[in-house]
DNA sequence: GGCCAGGACACCA
DNA sequence: TGGTGTCATGGC
């Protein structure tokens, strides 16, 4: 794929819809939390559980360790697969205090090198998951794949259908610079864009980027 | 009333 | 190692 292409691409989409204001989360623990909820999910549900976890005051590290699983999940309930996510959020939790202390900002102080693998070991998280936290909660130059990213670029041809996760995501990291900014405007903007355009029948004309990008400057 | 959403994992051949 | 089933709520 062409850098121009990319770089271009994102220019249109910017230009649709404008800056994306992600991730809506308060604190990057908020964050860290919301990408574990979000799995599989409408956000809308995601907002729902998180005002439970707030207006009960668990939205910390120490508060969320400290609670009963079942109170958790009854909390979080709205998410969908709220006993699966429960038991998902009490490994993450627990890995950020076994590894960090409970405190986010030691964690964002490793390089993405050794943090990554160490974060797909932990149960529930998964490479989307992953990535989501270290761009959105920690700062970190990592750009995230999604289903919607998979669909509208394998659709237009520029990445095959059943591409890996790493192999989709090395193509936008080798041909854009490397900018948190960039890879957090992006991903939100790809996201937008198969909400509004892209469905999910694949003959849909409309939802292909190349047909969203038919002006000649974006070819 | 069915489909789908900002996935990940267990299980099986 | 690749395919399939499972987890579940809420909006449209």
């Amino acid at each position: 794929m062409r850098k121009y292409l990319l770089v271009n691409i994102y220019k249109r989409l910017y230009k649709k819809f404008g800056p994306r204001g992600w991730w809506p989360g308060q604190t990057p623990f908020e964050v860290m939390v919301g990408a574990v909820l979000t799995q599989n999910t409408a956000w809308t549900n995601v907002e729902k559980a998180i005002r439970n976890l707030r207006r009960e005051k668990v939205l910390t590290p120490a508060r969320l360790n400290g609670i009963e699983i079942s109170k958790l999940a009854l909390l979080i309930r709205p998410a969908g697969y709220f006993n699966v996510k429960a038991k998902r959020l009490k490994s993450l939790v627990g890995f950020l205090f076994n590894e960090y202390k409970g405190d986010l900002r030691r964690m964002r102080r490793e390089s993405i090198k050794t943090l990554r693998p160490k974060l797909l070991g932990v149960h529930g998280v998964g490479p989307e998951t992953c990535d989501s936290i270290l761009l959105y909660a920690l700062e970190k130059p990592v750009f995230v794949i999604d289903a919607y990213t998979k669909r509208i670029f394998s659709r237009c041809g520029v990445a095959k259908e059943n591409i890996p996760y790493e192999e989709l995501q090395s193509v936008f990291m080798k041909e854009l610079p490397k900018s948190v900014r960039l890879y957090n405007e992006y991903h939100a903007l790809i996201v937008q864009f198969g909400k509004d355009l892209c469905r999910k029948d694949p003959k849909c004309g409309q939802c292909c980027i190349k047909e969203f990008c038919k002006n000649k400057k974006f070819r």
